[in-house]
RNA sequence: GCUCGCGUAGCUCAGCUGGAUAGAGUGUCGCCCUCCGAAGGCGAAGGUCACAGGUUCGAAUCCUGUCGCGAGCGCCA
């Protein structure tokens, strides 16, 4: 720490390490209030605190802050929320950071802060750094964030892209709140599917030795397959070849499963995704883990031998006739129906290891469990959510989020994929185009809900209709003037910024851009609370924009650009703002997975 | 038939888990570019927040119903 740093004011020392000013102040609203119940001017009875917000109204006129309190309380109070505002208002102004009050509208109380306050968080944020924004609101607790969890059969494509975005910066975002985060995959090693793979690279290694492959309606057609067969030549030699497929099948579909889950790994690399857990479902075959499950469930009366009714609305039912079978007593946690466990023919249904996994993530004791799952798996939340709540109770909290289709373009026109033609995208030809940062960031410009247009030739172009663009040149410009005031002898280091005399930011556009700034752990909190990492990347958009609208002000009125020629104060103070900015877009970016930008 | 998601400006989308006159980009129209990075800037017009009820001081947001679009729906994966 400098010696200028003693200049500022000591008591942010003392202050909640997240410097959220918007909880500043309405501990300073809700701290008021008890005071004048204290003082005998509100009733106690029955008045709680609970249900007052403090918020950056939309319009700027309407001051940096405002409290619905007045409005909240009057009922229970029996008052007129006028006559609540205005005592407030009169109390609140003895504040010294509040630096006007006023009543409005229905009951609002406007608050206009003293601009120190803003000041003086700038110099908050340069000795915070990347910290700046990050909320105790997981700290202590552990998270499970299970995504892309993709079938071990193929390359990882584009759809499976957003999930692994989506899900690693979720997981990103839950880490940067204080979770003790774990990323997990779930390896559908175990079923049919692989079967299928494991024929499917056994015609393919009868092709590397000459043969032509078959390649019947339901094998995977891909050319991917062409190496794999081969590599298994390269081992076996011809030493397969016209066996049975009792033979083969097993030690081929290991192969081959790890030779995929080695495709996606790399992948997942490529796109800057780091799991902490592969969890594999045939383990849970061959260990015995499902059978274990199940006696424990029988145990908790969750398991029970009975008929499902026919499905409703469908065609009239051909071939539908009632069955007795193991079901999982789902329907008594808002499952529509129970679920069969266990196939007629004693096999296990797919919804076993299911059961057997979400159980497991339930026993290793998480507060927070998450599956990223795709639309197409919308089917499965009930279950899930189902299995969860039977098996967990209150004492985890588990979310289901799906992930929307992503649309292809090339400069503007739709580009098909075919899986069959085995003309589909891959996650690998995506990254090579244009790159992880823009195809991570581009992932995130839509709510994952919602179906995303992906055009190959928009997301790399220079324009502020480029979200990607827009935020890293903020954080370019940045760099650039920090670059250019070093070589003109300013010392630019943060420490030093944090010490500069910050009351010289004193413009209306300055103290608004410290505004935007003053939003970001409240954003960043709300992102986290509903899991929507998209939240982080629409702000760092706007924050951007602010940024530059500061920077093209100073075309105009030379006053407020961040250099100052022969006045060294004043630059170190604007710098100080432009830094900050930086400071943030940097630990947005880092929380989505994406390197900010020095120069471009 | 049932379940889930979606429906906001011409277009693509945000919208603080109930706040004030609903925002951004793009497109359209008008003006501007010797200037820290114009890779543009400023301004204007543009809305029945699908529709109808309900909850309350207050609803795009919560509840109910209707319509439209998408996905899913018993031993498959």
């Amino acid at each position: 720490m400098t010696s200028r740093g003693q200049m500022l004011n000591p008591r942010r020392l003392q202050r909640a390490p997240d410097m959220n000013l918007f909880t500043d102040i309405r501990e300073l609203v809700i701290a008021t209030l008890a005071a004048m119940q204290e003082a005998g001017d509100l009733p106690r009875e029955g008045v709680g605190f609970a249900n007052v917000t403090v918020e950056a109204p939309r319009d700027p006129a309407h001051g940096d802050m405002a409290t619905n309190a007045a409005m909240v309380l009057a009922k229970p109070a029996k008052m007129k929320p006028r006559d609540i505002a205005e005592t407030l208002v009169a109390k609140l102004v003895e504040d010294d950071r509040i630096a006007a009050a006023e009543v409005a509208g229905p009951g609002f109380v406007n608050l206009r802060l003293a601009p120190g306050v803003f000041q003086t968080l700038v110099g908050q944020i340069l000795e915070a750094g990347t910290v700046y924004g990050r909320s105790e609101l997981g700290k202590g607790k552990t998270a499970n964030v299970e995504f892309v969890s993709a079938n071990p059969t193929g390359p990882l494509h584009v759809g499976h892209c957003r999930g692994a975005v989506f899900g690693d910066a979720l997981a990103g975002l839950l880490d940067f709140v204080g979770y003790d985060v774990t990323r997990e995959y779930w390896v559908n090693d175990g079923g049919a599917q692989v079967d299928v793979l494991a024929r499917s690279a056994y015609e393919r290694y009868r092709e590397a030795n000459g043969q032509e492959p078959r390649i019947e309606a339901g094998l995977y057609p891909g050319d991917y397959l062409i190496p794999v067969g081969q590599a298994l030549k390269d081992r076996f030699g011809d030493s397969l070849m016209d066996k049975p497929e009792a033979e083969w099948l097993v030690p081929i579909r290991d192969i081959v499963s790890d030779l995929m889950m080695d495709g996606i790994r790399a992948d997942l690399a490529l796109l800057g995704v780091k799991m902490d857990v592969f969890t594999s479902e045939k383990s849970y075959y061959d260990s015995g883990k499902i059978e274990k499950t199940l006696e424990e469930l029988k145990g908790k009366e969750l398991l029970y031998t009975g008929t499902l009714p026919p499905p409703k609305g469908k065609a009239p039912d051909e071939d539908w006739e009632p069955r007795e079978q193991l079901l999982f007593r789902s329907t008594d946690y808002g499952d529509d129906v129970d679920r069969p466990v266990q196939k007629s023919d004693g096999g296990w249904t797919y919804f076993a290891p299911d059961l057997a996994y979400h159980y497991d993530k339930v026993k290793r004791g998480y507060d927070l469990i998450i599956d990223v799952f795709g639309a197409d798996h919308g089917g499965y939340v009930k279950r899930m959510k189902a299995i969860v709540a039977a098996l967990g109770g209150d004492a985890v909290e588990f979310d289901i989020k799906l992930t929307q289709l992503v649309k292809l373009f090339k400069n503007g026109e739709p580009f098909k994929m075919s899986k069959r033609a085995g003309t589909f995208i891959t996650l690998h030809d995506v990254i090579e185009q244009v790159g992880a940062d823009v195809t991570r960031f581009v992932m995130l410009t839509r709510r994952n809900d919602a179906h995303l247009d992906f055009d190959f030739d928009k997301v790399t172009e220079q324009s502020r209709e480029n979200p990607v663009f827009y935020v890293q040149y903020a954080s370019a410009r940045v760099a650039s003037v920090l670059r250019k005031a070093g070589e003109a002898g300013v010392d630019t280091q943060d420490s030093v910024l944090a010490g500069a005399d910050l009351s010289k930011l004193d413009h209306e556009a300055e103290l608004a851009l410290i505004g935007k700034l003053a939003e970001w752990p409240r954003l960043v909190e709300i992102a986290a609370r509903t899991h929507e990492p998209h939240r982080i990347a629409f702000y760092l958009y706007e924050l951007a924009g602010d940024f530059h609208g500061l920077w093209n002000l100073g075309n105009d009125v030379h006053s407020l650009r961040f250099v100052q020629e022969g006045d060294m104060a004043t630059s170190q103070a604007k710098l100080a703002l432009a830094r900050a900015v930086s400071v943030v877009i940097s630990s947005g970016l880092a929380i989505l997975g994406v390197e900010p930008a020095q120069e471009m």
